[in-house]
DNA sequence: AGATGTGGTTGCACATTGCAACCACTTTTC
DNA sequence: GAAAAGTGGTTGCAATGTGCAACCACATCT
């Protein structure tokens, strides 16, 4: 994974995947989200090897993505949780989601959908906006410098 | 990479991953969404071995994300463009880039953003929305199964 | 105290990757 | 039209990463 190419640093999408562009990270932080907390949960959830995990859960940790509290029912384990910056992965893995739901239906899965805790009604589903609320395709932006 | 785990193969989110989670092949879709479109181009934006590069175009083409034309300058080549199928994963992209430089940014990078390209305005930052429109953070939804 | 659960580490076999060399074919140059 | 250079790979090998099972320290339960 050498992935420090001189071109690659500067773009934000080689450096996020830096991160969570690996084989289990992302699966780990969709865990994370879904609730769990523990090495256990994680390893029975994955079905990764545990020097993986290991590795892993170590690496998320020193990017800042996940941090280790206590663990929360007073036992002198400890337990990964998701930190503020990680929060921002969500749309991540919900674009992943929406992309696999479309374009990689298995046949006997079951059927998820995201659902709004209040109302209890699907969300939209991710869209890129222009200022005024266009919905825009790829062919529609272009990427500019900033001075 | 062993990740047809029983509990994986239902998640749409793995079942992306199982075609673009690897270590290039999003940075392949990037730089063909930025157009990018012979074997050359890849190999030297990417820094990848040639090999491996080969490997993932090969991948790619088979999980229908990319397909290969004849050469549009009219030579021999052949080119890797976009499918259909793969205009999806520039949500994804963006996501990574968004938070890319949200959370990741480096110091003496030049700073790119995504413009609207017929109104040369900054696009909406990706969000996630209830039906009526709410921005939801990612406690505020759960998944469910449809019937 | 003994058994079991949790959260790892270590060692080893195997798979994947990076690198360089090589090769077939195409295009350009002289 | 022959030589040189470019394109798009393949092959072999060394280095690295991964999966698996065994082991281990500590915690908790009985």
């Amino acid at each position: 994974m050498n992935r420090k190419h001189l071109t690659q640093a500067e773009c934000p999408v080689a450096r996020s995947l830096e991160a969570v562009g690996d084989w289990w990270s992302l699966l780990i932080v969709r865990d994370a989200f879904f609730g769990k907390r523990r090495f256990g949960e994680f390893l029975s959830s994955l079905g990764v090897a545990r020097n993986i995990l290991t590795t892993r859960l170590k690496k998320l940790v020193a990017h800042g993505i996940l941090e280790t509290i206590p663990a929360s029912d007073g036992s002198a384990y400890k337990e990964y949780v998701l930190t503020e910056k990680a929060k921002g992965l969500y749309l991540v893995l919900i674009a992943l989601r929406q992309w696999g739901q479309g374009c990689m239906t298995n046949d006997g899965d079951q059927e998820m959908t995201l659902v709004d805790r209040r109302t209890r009604t699907p969300i939209q589903p991710l869209a890129l906006r222009s200022a005024d609320g266009r919905e825009l395709g790829p062919e529609d932006v272009e990427l500019v410098a900033v001075q």
